[in-house]
DNA sequence: TTGGTATCTTTAGGGCATAAAGAGATCCGA
DNA sequence: TCGGATCTCTTTATGCCCTAAAGATACCAA
């Protein structure tokens, strides 16, 4: 069940997450009533970690509550709901992601910004389990995405060839780290390590059919290896997409290189392009 | 709330998806009982069709459970829980995957392949909310990555550099189906069109933060374009996918083909190859 | 002091998945 | 023919979720 970002009312929402202070809610200055112990800031930051912790599907106002000593639904007095609450999590946690990236070649620049975002990821695992569809809008996500502009801009690309190469970079980026992370979560939540999970399943295969890998002969091709798969600690899966997150960014980078590569030889010999 | 498929018993999941006929919980010929009135098929091809309906989110047993006439609880009988009942829809539908593509020529077949592969997607958007951590491994899932990975082998590629391009691949037509399915669900939960809602988003911003956009100069840079946006019926975010899907793709075949011309040089200049 | 307002808790209602127990149907063996 | 035995399907109940609404309490201003 995706978690869908940008369900909140958009004004308000857009309110909070552009006006910084003045945030609304929260009384004002001379009014009565007890003064608010939290703040909606401390809300959200307890959000982000409950969700941290367990994951988007088991993130809850009464976790969030909890780890403030208060209820559920005293939440409810900063943040509108759950919907309203996730967007400005959302934004909150984009501040991470780094605006600016090496200035001295678009393939070193372009690695940093994909190692940075997989870092990103990795560190808020909820993030990339949440709907992109509508986004928020909100001040930081602008950033980013300017980030990553600007480096596509100063590669060389025009910016319709920039339109269709930043979601190739970030659903391969986000696609690789979602796997990362939803097997950590099943490892967590199933209290099944991702290698005897493994095993388990290929034995069963074995036993069950075992002469159906002669009708994927391109399957077995694909996963033949000229040396052993390299020693690793960590869990079987991750190994693998750590394996191969560097190489599959480089056929995106090579995709991109071809690109520029093309146009000086265009301009060279004065001919059309593709 | 990402859902997870692969959380049924390995076993019992397995042998119901490979087993095909002969599956074990609804009545072997003389046994007391009541005949059961439905079927393990007939309850996964009910909750494929409320899927594609409502969505991963709103897919409940009770929904299920009413398409067929029974409550909730009766599907209990042919299915441990909705875990299992995932796995098997999951590896269901992945048989409407075509396995065979064009064989002249790697850029046409890989073009087929996504094409096909969207348009699955499309069909039924809940597969791609669904998380592929610890994979069903049913029949059709392998038949499907064979298919590919036949593609890339004919292609020319070796297998470790196959390896690296299936996720470039798969992620960025998931992720690209994902956006358009997302903003059709959000449409149809919210009842806002996207372009209203993004209408009023955008007009939000303007009032709220008027001269943000000065500070992302790139970001301004990146919407810009020589031609006005084509003329489009549909939803304003599907249009702009649309637009993007092929050309996106584009890089990413370019990054193969700059890997196979470069095996041809090498070959060429004398070095080693597969 | 008192009224009004804001925070926070309690209660309650409508979801959800599913455990457990009951109702009914059906067949086997006696 | 007639009990079990056994299977399907429903009912009931538990415990989670979000959140509307009402109550309790704290605080300020007049």
């Amino acid at each position: 069940m995706a978690v869908f970002v940008g369900q909140g009312d958009p004004r308000r929402s857009m309110e909070l997450l552009w006006r910084g202070t003045a945030r609304p809610p929260a009384s004002r200055p001379g009014t009565p009533g007890p003064k608010p112990a939290l703040s909606v800031d401390a809300v959200v930051d307890a959000a982000v970690a409950v969700a941290d912790e367990v994951g988007t599907v088991a993130l809850s106002m009464r976790l969030v509550g909890e780890r403030l000593g208060r209820t559920a639904m005293a939440l409810y007095t900063y943040v509108q709901g759950k919907a309203e609450l996730l967007d400005l999590m959302y934004d909150q946690v984009l501040g991470e992601l780094p605006v600016s990236f090496p200035q001295d070649g678009w393939r070193d620049a372009l690695a940093a910004w994909a190692e940075a975002t997989r870092a990103f990821h990795l560190r808020h695992p909820w993030v990339s389990q949440v709907s992109q569809a509508r986004p928020v809008l909100g001040p930081n996500e602008y950033l980013a995405y300017n980030a990553l502009a600007g480096v596509l801009r100063r590669a060389g690309l025009r910016p319709d060839e920039a339109r269709a190469t930043v979601p190739v970079l970030v659903r391969y980026v986000e696609g690789a780290v979602r796997a990362v992370n939803e097997a950590r979560q099943a490892a967590r939540t199933t209290g099944v390590a991702d290698e005897e999970w493994w095993n388990a399943r290929a034995a069963a295969l074995e036993e069950i059919a075992p002469d159906f890998l002669d009708a994927v002969p391109d399957m077995a091709w694909l996963e033949s290896r000229d040396a052993p798969p390299p020693e690793h600690d960590g869990p079987y899966l991750e190994m693998l997409v750590d394996e191969s997150f560097h190489q599959g960014l480089a056929v995106i980078l090579d995709g991109i290189g071809a690109r520029l590569t093309a146009r000086v030889s265009d301009a060279r010999s004065g001919a059309a392009d593709q």
